[in-house]
DNA sequence: TGTACATCAGTGAACGCGCGTTCACTGATGTAC
DNA sequence: TGTACATCAGTGAACGCGCGTTCACTGATGTAC
């Protein structure tokens, strides 16, 4: 053992992905443009100035998280396309893949939502880079299948782009859920479960992410069938 | 004339409109929760303390912002099904009119885009309730037309939904391809209007849009033929 | 029309507070011999 | 293994600054007679 990593920087490694952990929590309640360095640091337990030794600044941090959290999406693609080819199955088997996803790290998620089109540009910048990235791996992986035969690159990238879309909807679609159905069963004095008001819970999100996805299918199967009405411009 | 609007009470609402326009104008870049009270009288030019004439707080302003914004919006719905019926016409006029009203108004569109998902609560809550009031209202038009026969209610309201959030996805995606094209123009050293990276312009957001729509529209057409897939647990 | 009083939108000074950033420092870890 | 020096993650004190909020005030507008 001449060197496995060195205790210096195993602590540095620690340290740093405490402040980002920390900085995950706090802005499940607020929005990156307005969270505080002290405000992490002290999360963490560590001087203020210590964080200098990690990031720049927190829009530093902020990449740094969007990284850390598209990681865990390039997962979600691979678990979703090892699923059968059966369409209903695969709708099925998508959105309680995207569930169990939320439902294990929200915070993340969350993030993401809050970000995409937050008040920080480079964090803004990252998650489009991500997200464009993993669009294209979607629209390659479903060029590979038989429904795309005949299909324009384009076409295919363009659904590619509804399904990732859709995902990212559906995530925070469940979100929401969640933090409605949290915050008046805690105040609970109704049924139990019940939707007796407007909101949606958890069951409803899926159920209308399963026929947006059953709409589309469908789309996708007649789509070559109806190109009359498309101009040679578009092409 | 008794009382025409009383000099006193106009002035006080050109001061509360000065104050919302400053406030959305540096919304454009940054988000609500690290907005300033002092940053927003200093642009309008008065005391700080005048704030509190017109808002108990920032959040309560963002709220005065949704319901300014969100109003354009009702006016949208209104001219969009005032379109033909023949479907290709539809969408392109459609992407046209969203396109030209992103145009017109950006900062409104930016502002709903980025505080959907913010950091300030009330504001997230004002922008869920309006969102959800316009997807009723394009169910209702769904639903008065030929191609609903037959529809649940909740299928129409699932395909209104899908309307919806295709819209303000558009409108967002239109707004990123300006700020992309803006900032590239300024530097300019290479062709005119040119895309030689893969960063979209204006045209491609519009293509790519048209081309959901139409999707969403085959699906639509297909819906009732291929019902035999869906459980009656999801009816 | 003129006078006397009430209202209230906007002022400007003051407050205490937490912020981001800097700096010289400390002491554990790493390295060379 | 032991010693002498280098590195550098984290410290803690200090700084200047802009913040949100309060308060008694001013003077134009409104109202009653």
């Amino acid at each position: 053992m001449s060197h496995t990593v060195g205790i210096r920087q195993a602590q540095k490694l620690k340290t740093r992905q405490a402040l980002l952990d920390a900085a995950l929590r706090l802005l499940e309640e607020q929005s990156l443009s307005s969270l505080g360095l002290r405000e992490v640091t002290r999360a963490v337990g560590v001087a203020p100035a210590a964080f200098y030794r990690h990031f720049a600044d927190l829009a530093e941090l902020g990449v740094a998280l969007v990284e850390e959290t598209l990681g865990s999406l390039h997962g979600l693609i691979g678990e979703i396309l090892a699923e059968t080819g059966d369409a209903e199955l695969r709708i099925e088997r998508t959105v309680d893949l995207i569930a169990r996803h939320v439902r294990e790290q929200p915070a993340h998620f969350r993030f993401i939502a809050r970000e995409r089109h937050g008040g920080v540009g480079r964090v803004r910048a990252a998650i489009a880079t991500q997200l464009r990235r993993f669009t294209e791996e979607v629209a390659e992986a479903l060029a590979r299948e038989r429904a795309s035969a005949g299909w324009s690159e384009a076409d295919v990238r363009m659904l590619a782009g509804m399904y990732v879309d859709h995902m990212v909807m559906t995530a925070s679609a469940f979100l929401e859920a969640q933090e409605t159905s949290g915050a008046s069963d805690t105040g609970g004095a109704g049924g139990t479960g019940g939707n007796t008001d407007g909101l949606p819970v958890e069951e409803d999100v899926a159920r209308a992410a399963r026929d947006r996805l059953r709409l589309v299918s469908l789309g996708r199967r007649h789509w070559l069938e109806n190109d009359a009405g498309r101009g040679p411009r578009d092409r």
